[in-house]
DNA sequence: GTATACTGGTTTGTATTACAAACTGGTATA
DNA sequence: TATACCAGTTTGTAATACAAACCAGTATAC
């Protein structure tokens, strides 16, 4: 009956830097790419400035993430580059989700297990 | 040069509701059985009683977990289903993981794409 | 009959948070 | 000397998640 014990509780384990999507979007962004300026992120994720700002500063301070900023011509601009911490850190982040979701599909075939039996 | 333009807009609309780890661990645990009691629910997800106690709430006035309290014997306890609509959205919010997942896999090799050039 | 401890949860308090909007500092254009 | 734009940062607020304290009833100890 009891569908032998499932264990979610490592996904309160997730780490909720990487978790929280829109710096999942940056991460992600980041992951595809050598580095990503401003502009180029707010496009990518979708974020306004203000939130990107705040959320690649997170990152940065996490160690996720690396700034450098320079100028083109006259005008400042940054680079964004994701770190070798930050690429284990959504490596491990995805490795969870797959985790998760497999453990999903085993245990409940997506629709209907048990439905109508109420 | 541009690994011509990722797109992780979709991610900012994920359903907070289910994306939260502990929420996530209640849903996932309901969709694998007809339904939970409390303590099943402590185990599985590893929260504590003030915790679960509020997300389930929180699931139930959402209209993504049925309640049901009753007896057994004289000690009251209660029972959680999982409803239709709780269904369909950790369906849908397992289907924009998957596609997440996939977008980074194509996009970037997991490792070392671009790295040593900087 | 009155402590003590358990079961089954709910309520409360606090510290963190994510978000939008306002702001800063500089450049170009009119 | 305004006005507008670029590139971001700071600020204010409302929502949140968490832990700890609480409540109501049942059983056990003495």
């Amino acid at each position: 009956m009891s569908p032998n014990e499932p264990d979610y509780t490592q996904l309160v384990e997730l780490d909720r830097l990487v978790h929280e999507p829109s710096r999942l979007a940056i991460l992600a962004t980041l992951a595809g790419c050598e580095s990503a300026d401003f502009q180029f992120l707010l496009n990518t994720t979708g974020l306004n400035k203000g939130n990107l700002s705040a959320h690649a500063i997170k990152l940065e301070q996490a160690g996720y993430v690396a700034v450098e900023k320079g100028y083109s011509g006259k005008l400042p601009y940054t680079l964004y580059k994701l770190t070798q911490m930050g690429r284990d850190a959504l490596d491990l982040y995805q490795a969870q989700l797959r985790q998760m979701l497999a453990q999903l599909d085993s245990s409940g075939p997506t629709l209907n297990a048990e439905l109508g039996m109420g």
